[in-house]
DNA sequence: AACTATTTATAAGA
DNA sequence: TTCTTATAAATAGTT
């Protein structure tokens, strides 16, 4: 190749023939070919054999080479799904037994000393137990179970803030709660959602 | 091509040939080449210009193409990990919110009636109070919130079977209950922890 | 695989 | 780019 003009014609001569004999070999031959080429302009040509797409090809080629050619950043990204999978099964069956603890205290709560009428009513029995309830675990978060140096009435306003909170979270969640999932007990805890709820509008409506 | 051996033999010359062509044109005009042939006997014969590999060859041939290899499958896994990320921050919000919840209860229980001490002490009180709770749970669960038709004992029975599970879940859960997630409120629900662990096991020995 | 008659490809020039 | 043409290379059929 002397002169580069010469060159430029010299390959898309030799470009043509080669995609040529590829189909020519692809007819006559009863052979697959795919063929990719770039010029050193970065023009492309390619050719694929008819009877099968470049994709499919590429397939072929890793499952006969053993290359990779997508394969490795699709494992990346379906190792990635799997530990994202197991680690929502996690939640999902933390979120479960939590839950379902969380009932359990309810009901202990309620099934134990109150009736449902009596927490629709603040008298204040119930209302006191949580607020203390809530001081405790305000007291437990922010003081880090040391003596709580803050104004106890400070106290109080935050935990009411905190409570509301948690209710909203509470009322926003309840959708999304119950998972489509057979319970390893043989139970779904769903049928009791309502009766959570009903406690949670109640309680929320002692402050206003 | 007469007869099938002499196809075989001239797919093999003109493989070579192809192959050596797409050598030249690389070499002779400053070309990029990647050459996949299959044979009908499923063969595969490839070539690739040493200056790039067929990975960044495909890659190349996919933004000149506009053609989607891999690109497809890929943005399938990144939406699904997108989802499933999603799911999992749901997940995550609402565990906290009912983890908590659950300790609001917990605490609600213990800071309204009774003491750690008391709790440890299986008095009857407590217990009492838990098992009607349970009893309660049980009965929404299976009878569906209508009148239960079962014996008192063997429901018992069962909430206690039920209990134990729920604590043993609990017990389980508890090294991965706390994620590393800034709440959503600027606090952690992880130094009420140990608290509920602590129950946890008391009321488990109540039972033997 | 090797040979060879023939076809095909292609470099250079137009 | 295409055409032409002399020459080089490829290859189908045969050994």
């Amino acid at each position: 190749m002397e002169n580069a003009n010469n060159r430029v014609v010299t390959f898309s001569k030799r470009r043509n023939g080669l995609v040529k004999k590829a189909k020519e070999i692809t007819v006559l031959c009863d052979a697959k070919v795919a063929l990719i080429v770039f010029a050193s302009n970065g023009k492309m040509t390619d050719y694929c054999c008819p009877s099968m797409d470049l994709g499919a090809m590429l397939d072929q080629y890793q499952k006969l080479s053993g290359k990779k050619l997508w394969d490795a950043k699709h494992e990346n990204l379906s190792n990635e799904i799997d530990r994202i999978k197991k680690e929502n099964d996690n939640l999902q069956l933390e979120l479960r037994s939590i839950f379902t603890l969380g009932h359990i205290f309810t009901l202990a709560l309620e099934g134990g000393r109150y009736t449902v009428s009596q927490l629709k009513k603040p008298d204040g029995r119930i209302e006191h137990a949580i607020e203390q309830g809530l001081d405790k675990l305000h007291q437990n978060i922010f003081c880090g179970r040391k003596k709580c140096g803050g104004g106890e009435e400070e106290n109080r306003k935050l935990s009411f803030q905190l409570q509301q909170q948690e209710m909203a979270i509470a009322s926003n969640a309840r959708g999304m709660m119950m998972r489509d999932h057979d319970g390893q007990f043989g139970y779904r805890v769903q049928p009791i959602q309502p009766n959570l709820q009903e406690k949670i509008m109640s309680w929320s409506s002692i402050d206003h």
